[in-house]
DNA sequence: CCTTTTTGCTTAACCGGTTAAGCAGTTGAT
DNA sequence: ATCAACTGCTTAACCGGTTAAGCAAAAAGG
């Protein structure tokens, strides 16, 4: 690997000229004649600078870290592809780290991350990140001077950057959607309580009912993780209720997990149910009955959640900034007027 | 951010001392007495060492590359999942750079990356990568003195190490367990041609009918880009030949494909055909009838290739080895003996 | 023609570590 | 008592860049 050292040599001149060069410094004042001569050298010996150099005496490395929960669920994958596309076009790397959704996984990451230079961290928390008691979690920002965001989900009680979609109004308007159909007994599946998502979701669903003139009924709300697995074990209880003909589950997999259990059981799950999740997984189109989902639009979330984190990068007064993206329903089949159940 | 050198300040020794007791260095010769009082100040300032710093002066980053096609699709998701979890077990971050299908994004990265000073790279490659000449191929790995290797599909004109998984035996054994049902004529959607992989499916396929007797038709024979829309476009087709009575895909998503479309033209491909496909989706369990699917063992592929990769890391006689994972079928509904056509 | 400014470069310190070489002071062997 | 070997540390060079300060020569200004 050929370095300003060697371009330096070829050329008779410093190396702090070579790097001037190279870099094009402004006010440089470099001869075109040496300009020409190391820039052809430059590119005869393939010159490629030494990042760790660069980091080390700028102190930047255009490396961001990038915590996800689980880059298996599609919806995660999608905002990984969006965010590296995006920050390659600004010149940075991502460093990707799947936390397997453990909060000691995410701390463990931000601390190397820290000591590895990184620019920035954009942790896209997990479950556990709001299940930890709060100490730990405000242990974890205190000790950061990295600009930091948060994307997909915020707790209420830290004072940082965060990015995320507008869950209540999400929630709200596939309620609506449903309503409108005709619904009024509306299984609404959870994710866990102190998920700040879960609860905005919660909030969303009950104000369109209420906006409606429609009763909230404790008994038609369950309680997932946000795993097929979860909505493979709320099926049995949720098709056992006759008077529901609606579900609206907090995400595209849960309700996965429920068409996998009613075809185990024969049930035809997809065509008795109104269903809508969210996430707008693009497995539901291969469904049989492809699923209405609220789409969470991730290239606006990234699209923001990176101003904020590159204007954060660039600026030595840090201002924490949020930021809510307007979801959008996505039609399709699984929406249509309540089927009396003849069972 | 404390550095060795406020470590050594305050404990009145050099910064050669504080580095060589953090780094427990086996021939460094230093008292018990300063040694607890290093690590005693290291661990009271927050001592986290900066990777660029080493970086710098050891050559040796700690970084591996991995650039993946798409990581929007679940296999290779999985693959990044997996390697990332486990090179973090090894101290390696990942930086990750998805290439977007591309061969120049890929040619990029890997410059880049080089750059960068990474200690290795992985290179998933993509399509298009097996499409360009054979010069374009060559001189992308000439220029390359970096430990490096391709997983999942390699080309046969270059001189890589590579993990790739059987593909002649899975697709054998995919096929055999299609003629052992009772079927005879089996389509085959291929992936293009070029790619190693694709032409080894195919001489497993033939290999199995020959095997059993029976005759391979070239008009058995469809082609296909691996992608979704490309089974729903060959959907069509296929479903007009009244002969065939079974599908093999090479992979899973082209019969996602094709279900989609058949579910658009109320056919019920799913109870006509019985259908193998490659990359065991976990996705497919989710289908009214679960597909069978070969499993390349992911995490075989990546455990083996990891250990070459990191071999070849701490070698400097750059041998290049090559494994081949031996595939498993998942056996699920999909697989049952022909279904006579009445149309 | 002399002074000031500008040009075109170099020097040297620095970023934060690593590591071979070296040097007193102590210990051990003879 | 003498010399060798070991102990416990320091010095200094190095990794490959960046960047402020400085300096001689050339150009501009009066």
């Amino acid at each position: 690997m050929a370095t300003m050292k060697d371009i330096a040599r070829e050329a008779s001149v410093s190396v702090a000229t070579v790097s001037m060069v190279l870099n094009n410094k402004p006010n440089s004042r470099i001869s075109k004649h040496k300009r020409e001569e190391i820039e052809r050298l430059a590119r005869k010996l393939n010159y490629q600078p030494n990042f760790a150099a660069i980091s080390l005496s700028k102190q930047q490395s255009l490396n961001i870290a990038l915590i996800v929960p689980d880059i298996t669920n599609p919806f995660f994958s999608l905002l990984t592809k969006e965010i590296d596309l995006s920050l390659e076009k600004d010149g940075y790397s991502t460093i990707f780290v799947d936390s397997n959704n453990s909060f000691q996984n995410e701390k463990k990451a931000i601390e190397s991350m820290v000591s590895r230079g990184v620019d920035g961290i954009i942790l896209v928390p997990s479950n556990e990140f709001f299940r930890v008691d709060q100490a730990q979690r405000k242990q974890l920002i205190a000790n950061l001077d990295k600009p930091f965001i948060l994307l997909n989900a915020y707790p209420n009680d830290l004072d940082v950057s965060y990015v995320n979609f507008d869950n209540v109004n999400g929630a709200y308007i596939a309620t609506q959607e449903l309503i409108n159909k005709g619904h009024q007994e509306i299984a609404f599946i959870q994710g866990q309580t102190g998920f700040v998502n879960a609860a905005e979701r919660l909030t969303g669903y009950q104000q369109a009912l209420r906006d409606h003139h429609l009763a909230v009924k404790p008994q038609n709300l369950f309680m997932g993780d946000y795993s097929v697995g979860s909505g493979y074990e709320l099926a049995s209880t949720i098709t056992q209720r006759k008077d529901i003909t609606a579900i609206l589950s907090s995400n595209d997999l849960m309700l996965f997990g429920i068409i996998k259990w009613a075809k185990m059981h024969h049930i035809d799950v997809l065509h008795q149910y109104a269903m809508i999740g969210f996430d707008n997984d693009p497995y539901s189109e291969i469904l049989e009955v492809p699923l209405t989902s609220v789409d969470q639009r991730p290239k606006a979330m990234i699209e923001k959640a990176l101003a904020i984190l590159l204007e954060r990068i660039g600026s030595d007064h840090p201002v924490n900034k949020h930021a809510l993206i307007k979801p959008e329903l996505i039609k399709r089949a699984s929406v249509f007027a309540p089927v009396t159940t003849s069972e």
